[in-house]
DNA sequence: GCCGTTTTCGGCCCGACTGTTTTCAGTCG
């Protein structure tokens, strides 16, 4: 059994957690928690690093020990630690940490009063009132925790950000009309543009006597208030989305809103710097003593920690804090860099508009170029080309880019790559295109030695230009197929191909850390909206915020280029 | 458990809200 980096973060999780329940030194499981986020935001497989033998406490928050530790994982698919925490705990018990109100000191008091060691053991305790009789927990806590006990399992998890857009703009706009109100601005995950978000953290400043924390809980989509005090404030929408409410002073703008879009292993390091600098940072600003110095601009914090102001985006403690004090930030790529979009489909697949209505809706969005790229013949479903068909299609652009002005319609297709490798249309057919997007749409279950055959496999037809949806992945509903990406990306890199970004809000695949990990490697990414509608090609935004997530910068972008610039990338080295 | 321009020990971010409390612990973000 091969072992992922995310099966030895889940090992690294569970420990902590069960530290925790035990009352271990919080800095103890905070080091197991962060090694969890770095595993699995390496974007390599760590796995692959031990067999080379590289040294693991080369990565930041990786010491001796866990270096061991994942090395005994990788090794034996076992860890001593957790199976010597298994013998002193129930298993399970760690389950009950995911129960909204229960952290580690009532789980251990409720399992040492009352051998509670389950989910279902609460669920009868809560019933027979027993739980209320513990010191330290009351009527009202085990109310509580009865009310959460019945809405766990169908639990909120996170949401696709299209989702949250939905419910966020609706609320801002509601924000917006309170009177007194100055700022509303959504923070937290959301303007870091994470793909999916856990909760909406909305940071508010308002003139003095404002009724905007009373107007923020009587809002009508509200089905819950968790809290509310002066300045804060929990609800849970109908739809079930968690909001998180603040409203700060004005001069505290900044710093509130650094503080509330994290993340929060950022934040911790931005706090540290500036305790270095005998700085305190809250989210009321940065003092020295009683004095504040900064904090009524995101820019003034950053300044005072000695840093320049670090996009949204970037704060994931994934190396922008040492860049930005190195002068080494990316100039991040913006939707306005976008000259084109490689990858679209018409009413002649499974598209919903003419390849004329496309064009211009792609105009209508400042882009210069379209390449129409229908799925081949052996995706049926989709009323895949066959090679006449496409000839049909080819000449009927021909004919429309001599009336076009403002856009030029590439001729492409999105072909499928069959299980073997091969590509679903015969070469004489993909040489007249300008634009071959490969992709695959079936088969997501091949090894991963397999699967990455047969992509390279793939990549080295000498027609082949974009991988699409590199993983396969549908965010919530479908893993990632197992594929070595840094070999795909390599592969990328020798025969001058590229890998898509795929705008489509259930896709967005690439993620960000094989984002930059083809930054890193030379290779162009192309953000593609992948439109069947002229509506998705606002889908672009969502690929541009994962693109800015993975560090890239317009010159890491293909279709950043003008068309004749494009045209010269796409000049093979056959 | 990690880490180091205060370096192998002694630190490790900081505050709001709730409930069970008579001044604070627990949880959450």
């Amino acid at each position: 059994m091969p072992v992922h980096n995310a099966d030895i973060a889940a090992i690294f999780e569970e420990i902590a957690d069960l530290l925790e329940i035990e009352g271990a030194n919080t800095f103890r499981i905070r080091a197991y928690h962060n090694a969890a986020r770095i595993l699995q935001e390496l974007g390599k497989d760590v796995r692959t690093m031990v067999q080379k033998g590289e040294d693991l406490t080369d990565l930041p928050g990786i010491g001796a020990d866990l270096a061991g530790k994942i090395k005994e994982i990788v090794d034996t698919g076992r860890c001593k630690a957790l199976d010597d925490l298994h013998k002193r705990m129930p298993p399970a018990i760690a389950e009950l940490l995911k129960i909204p109100g229960l952290g580690p000191k009532r789980v251990r008091a409720l399992y040492r009063e009352l051998d509670i060691q389950t989910v279902e053991q609460l669920r009868r305790a809560v019933r027979n009132h027993r739980v209320q009789e513990l010191p330290g927990f009351g009527e009202k806590t085990e109310m509580h925790i009865a009310d959460a006990l019945e809405t766990h399992g169908g639990g909120a998890g996170r949401y696709k950000r299209v989702t949250a857009d939905e419910y966020a703009e609706a609320l801002l706009d509601y924000l917006s009309r309170v009177p007194g109100i100055r700022r509303v601005v959504i923070a937290g995950s959301y303007r870091r543009a994470r793909e999916t978000v856990g909760d909406l953290d909305i940071l508010t400043t308002a003139e003095a006597g404002s009724p905007v924390m009373p107007r923020f809980i009587e809002y009508d989509e509200v089905a819950e208030v968790l809290s509310h005090g002066a300045t804060r404030g929990s609800v849970l929408l109908r739809c079930g989305l968690q909001v998180d409410f603040r409203v700060v002073p004005e001069e505290s703008y900044g710093a509130a809103l650094h503080y509330f879009t994290g993340s929060k292993a950022h934040s911790i390091a931005i706090r540290r710097l500036g305790q270095e600098l005998g700085l305190k940072i809250n989210e009321y600003g940065v003092f020295r003593g009683e004095e504040r110095v900064a904090g009524d601009t995101e820019e003034s914090v950053f300044q005072a920690v000695g840093l320049p102001f670090i996009p949204a985006e970037l704060r994931e403690d994934r190396g922008e804090i040492e860049a930005a004090r190195a002068g080494l930030l990316p100039k991040l790529v913006e939707l306005s860099d976008l000259k084109g979009d490689l990858h679209a489909h018409t009413k002649a697949s499974d598209g919903h508009n003419t390849i004329l209505e496309m064009a211009e809706a792609a105009k209508s969005r400042g882009l210069e170029y379209l390449a129409i790229t229908e799925h081949s013949r052996r995706l049926t479903v989709a009323h895949g080309l066959d090679p006449l068909r496409l000839l049909k299609q080819m000449d009927e652009i021909d004919r429309l880019n001599e009336t076009l002005e403002g856009i030029v319609v590439l001729k492409g297709i999105e072909v499928d790559i069959l299980e073997d490798g091969g590509l679903d249309l015969p070469d004489d057919a993909l040489s007249r295109l300008d634009i071959v997007v490969g992709a695959v749409h079936s088969r997501f279950d091949l090894s991963r030695t397999r699967q990455t055959e047969r992509l390279l496999r793939a990549m080295d037809h000498p027609h082949f230009t974009i991988l699409a949806h590199p993983s396969g992945r549908l965010i919530g509903r479908r893993e990632p197929y197992d594929v070595d990406m840094l070999r795909i990306i390599r592969k990328a890199r020798e025969r001058g191909c590229f890998l898509e970004l795929n705008a489509n809000p259930e896709r967005l695949d690439l993620v960000d850390t094989h984002c930059k990990m083809a930054k890193d490697e030379g290779v162009l990414i192309s953000l593609n909206s992948d439109a069947h509608s002229t509506l998705d090609f606002g889908n672009l935004r969502y690929a541009v915020g994962q693109a800015r997530r993975g560090w890239l910068e317009a010159q890491d972008v293909a279709n950043s280029r003008y068309l004749s610039e494009l045209r010269q990338l796409l000049q093979r080295t056959l």
